[in-house]
RNA sequence: GCCCGUGUGGCGGAACUGGCAGACGCGCAGGACUUAAAAUCCUGUUGUGGUGACACAGUACCGGUUCGAUCCCGGUCACGGGCACCA
């Protein structure tokens, strides 16, 4: 058969289409399968390679499904809310919405050329009405819940985007849209309170199934530490510093404490701080570094000692000076601490450099040359002396300190509320009132969806408002609780709403009268597996999960963990080797791949460039060898007989159907196309196959090669779909060789190897291994220690 | 600094989690076909030595456990990712 990809694929597309073959079944009596891939912003630059390599996984799995019989749910939208569409619309002068509508298509176009059986008849985007009238339901029902806040703080501030953003948009400093540096602004924000859901996510990670650098990643974003709240008094006057440690056996070891600069304590004493003007002139240095400086240049250590404004050791009622400096946050714990010099090494180069006394409290390491970090016994404690470890220790203090009310147990994590609103246009409009009499209402359920408006001038307003701000008609409006003037919230939510819970809107895509039938939620809920980037593990992963927490908790779904199993991929690179960039022009389109190989090409190449996990870079000629693999499989017909089943080639394929079966199962996508090359290499050196082995042939290779193997299928005479047909079983029995090759070893060596029945006994192996010349060689004039024979593995002589 | 992960031919990567290191693919070399090239097919391809069957070395580096280590343990180095004056 002559391998013309372009019309094969664009027939069996065609006909897939037609036939709704991959469209999931509501009411199945089969075991469903919910696979789900993180669904696509729809750039302007359209799908990348990267995007077919993250489909590929769930596509191949899916249609293995399929065949195995299972109800499958494989569903794709668009997540099309965002600022590129904005920025880009501001900059050619047209509509967002018109941007966001091309480039779907876009998108659409492509995932078709290559392929994916994902399930059109229930394609969203979240920037439809129908869509985003659910995202504000789910909004409006958090803030009834009182998750949602409002706060002035100091947040996350991109100046170029002109934006709020949220921690986790903000990794690393830099803006997650534009990159730009981040800066820190005191805004009057909204806030959804995942913090309160801390625990929760914690804790659901033991029930699933997801990869430990991923469960890892999102452990340490949420920065759970266990530790105490001490309070401090102040001499003089009846005032508390209260303080967070994890470590409140140091008590005795205090010698100062720490404030951050912009403690708000400072400004309601201020009239007791004798240098203050220190103080202010501190404030203003610390202002005009960036937050990079702050945490990851200067190292060195500053601050001003407070004058009139003294501390009291709780335990010990000594009194200690207090610091202002800037490597406490104002951000995390209370904005204080105790310093500890002896054992803290921060508060040691503090202490050093500032002349304070250094107490050790802790036995071990050298006070003089740095702090002692580690576990030992208590010395200079009190009645803390008598304790080795701080395990027993810090159980002893808080004990003391509970009892004596000077402190008491407490919790801390790295993970802030969540910044929720954006001063930006191309977003769910937050369905919010403010009233001058009733302060916020919530919009009524009954007007969602709240539209978007047209608007003019996308441009955000150089005040930080929203471009929604200027349009008197959707500001203003009546109060829904008492029918006064109100206005309207102006800012829009982030790009990770829509996100937030799009797998459920899968379930029942069209349902206008609930997010979703509880009914189908019940029957495809949880997503049995998700793969998708590592970039979203704190970020889309951890927010979803949220707010699924949070819909379970309020009766909304069925399971507290929306996705029993997460998996990941690694980039594809460049063929230089670096990340694949517009600006270093090493970007590969897809559809140049379709147009130039094929679509069945693309799919099996993605898969076997490596590891599935790894980054890996592209090759060209490496895509040639895929389709040079392609076309012999489209030249068996030739060498197919209709004999009966070649035995000598029965193993080779039931091992390979076991592979197939297995690999596909463990993402090991290349050893399994692997195993399918070398089984074609059996078959073009036997000369000629049997039909039924053909036909299992294309079976295993239709998940990466799916168009190609139609085509076969229909050639070989076959009726119906090879997409929905079985999926071939393999006889254990099978794969097992009657007589092996195993390697002899003389001292750890292999000196020949020998053809064993599989299951030989000792006696008969070793006479058999000693006769092979190239052992005997190795054995004549030793002694022979000792003999060692593992079936089916390995024969070994230990001689002297 | 802390937490994960990785390190194997010229390249991408295999190796049942302790049992013949280098599957499969790319590249390269030689050959067949061709007037020639491309495509295709065949053969070879870890390194060193040898015409040769063969010998020795070899999975980042140093050491250990074991009959046997790419795999386990201790230490070192390099690269990638995450977190980071987090009290």
């Amino acid at each position: 058969m002559r391998y013309n990809y372009k019309k094969i694929e664009q027939k069996w597309q065609q006909k897939w289409d037609e036939a709704k073959v991959f469209e999931a079944d509501d009411h199945s009596d089969k075991p469903k399968f919910y696979g789900l891939v993180e669904f696509p912003y729809p750039s302007g630059a359209g799908m990348h390679v990267g995007h077919i390599k993250a489909y590929s996984s769930m596509e191949v799995i899916a249609r293995k499904r399929r065949m195995q019989g299972y109800n499958v749910l494989f569903p794709i939208g668009f997540d099309s809310f965002g600022l590129p569409a904005e920025n880009y619309a501001i900059k050619t002068n047209t509509h967002p919405h018109d941007i966001t509508v091309k480039n779907v298509e876009k998108f659409k176009d492509q995932m078709k050329a290559v392929g994916f059986s994902f399930d059109w008849s229930r394609e969203i985007s979240t920037s439809l009405p129908d869509y985003y009238k659910w995202t504000q339901w789910i909004f409006l029902k958090l803030f009834e819940k009182g998750l949602v806040f409002r706060a002035k703080t100091l947040v996350n501030y991109c100046p170029h985007c002109k934006v709020v953003l949220s921690n986790e948009d903000s990794q690393g400093g830099k803006c997650d849209i534009c990159k730009s540096d981040v800066v820190q602004l005191p805004k009057d924000v909204w806030y959804l309170k995942i913090t309160e859901y801390a625990d929760k996510l914690l804790d659901g990670l033991d029930e699933v199934d997801y990869p430990e650098s991923i469960k890892q990643q999102e452990v340490s974003w949420i920065g759970k530490s266990t530790g105490a709240f001490v309070d401090f008094s102040i001499a003089g006057i009846d005032e508390k510093l209260t303080i967070y440690t994890t470590r409140c056996d140091t008590l005795y070891g205090v010698t100062f404490m720490v404030m951050a600069p912009e403690h708000p304590l400072l400004d309601q004493y201020k009239d007791r701080i004798t240098n203050w003007d220190a103080v202010e002139q501190y404030r203003a240095d610390c202002a005009k570094k960036t937050e990079f400086e702050r945490t990851q240049l200067v190292k060195d250590k500053t601050g001003v000692k407070l004058e009139g404004f003294v501390a009291v050791n709780p335990v010990n009622s000594k009194e200690i000076p207090i610091f202002i400096a800037d490597y406490v946050m104002m951000g995390y714990g209370t904005g204080a601490i105790m310093a500890v010099p002896a054992h803290d090494q921060r508060d040691y180069e503090f202490a050093k450099k500032f002349g304070v006394d250094i107490i050790q409290v802790i036995e071990g390491g050298d006070i003089s040359e740095a702090a002692y970090t580690g576990d030992g016994r208590m010395i200079n404690s009190d009645f803390l002396n008598a304790y080795d470890n701080k395990k027993d220790s810090i159980a002893a203090m808080l004990e003391h300190l509970e009892k004596e009310k000077l402190g008491h147990k407490g919790i801390q994590y790295k993970m802030k509320d969540w910044a929720f609103n954006r001063q930006r246009y191309w977003g769910e409009p937050i369905p919010l009132i403010h009233c001058p009499k009733c302060g916020t209402v919530g919009v009524p359920y009954e007007e969602l969806p709240l539209r978007l408006p047209e608007v003019e001038n996308f441009e955000p307003g150089t005040d930080g408002q929203s471009p929604l701000a200027k349009i008197d008609s959707f500001v203003n409006c009546t109060c829904p609780k008492c029918g006064g003037a109100a206005k309207r919230e102006t800012d829009t939510m982030p790009q990770w709403a829509g996100s937030s819970w799009y797998f459920l809107r899968f379930v029942d895509p069209h349902n206008d009268k609930a997010f979703a039938d509880p009914e189908k939620i019940k029957y495809w809920m949880p997503v049995d597996w998700y793969n998708g980037g590592m970039e979203h593990v704190t970020r889309h992963l951890l927010y979803s999960r949220f707010w699924h927490h949070f819909l379970y908790d309020i009766g909304e779904v069925n399971t507290p963990e929306p996705y029993a199993k997460r998996s990941y991929q690694g980039l594809i690179l460049g063929s230089d080797g670096e990340k694949m960039s517009k600006s270093k022009g090493n970007v590969v389109d897809p559809l140049d791949i379709v147009e130039e190989y094929g679509a069945d090409t693309l799919r099996t190449y993605v898969l076997f460039m490596g590891d599935y996990q790894a980054a890996a870079p592209w090759n060209d000629d490496a895509v040639k060898g895929c389709k040079r693999f392609l076309e012999r499989v489209a030249s068996l017909p030739e060498i197919s007989t209709l004999s009966e089943e070649d035995p000598s080639l029965e193993s080779k394929l039931h091992k390979t159907i076991k592979k197939v079966t297995e690999d596909i199962e463990s993402m090991k996508f290349n050893t399994a196309i692997a195993a399918l090359m070398t089984l074609i290499n059996d078959f073009t050196k036997a000369g000629a196959i049997s039909r039924d082995d053909l036909l299992i042939y294309i079976k295993l290779l239709s998940p990466f090669a799916p168009h190609l193997c139609e085509e076969i299928h229909e050639l070989l005479g076959e009726t119906g779909f090879l997409a929905i047909s079985a999926w071939p079983d393999y006889d254990e029995a099978k794969t097992k060789d009657a007589t092996i090759e195993i390697g002899v070893q003389v001292n750890g060596k292999v000196r020949a190897t020998v053809s064993l029945p599989a299951d030989c006994a000792k006696e008969e192996a070793l006479p058999l291994a000693k006769s092979e010349p190239a052992v005997q060689k190795y054995l004549e004039g030793k002694t022979l220690v000792k003999e060692i024979y593992v079936p089916g593995k390995i024969l070994n002589f230990v001689v002297k």
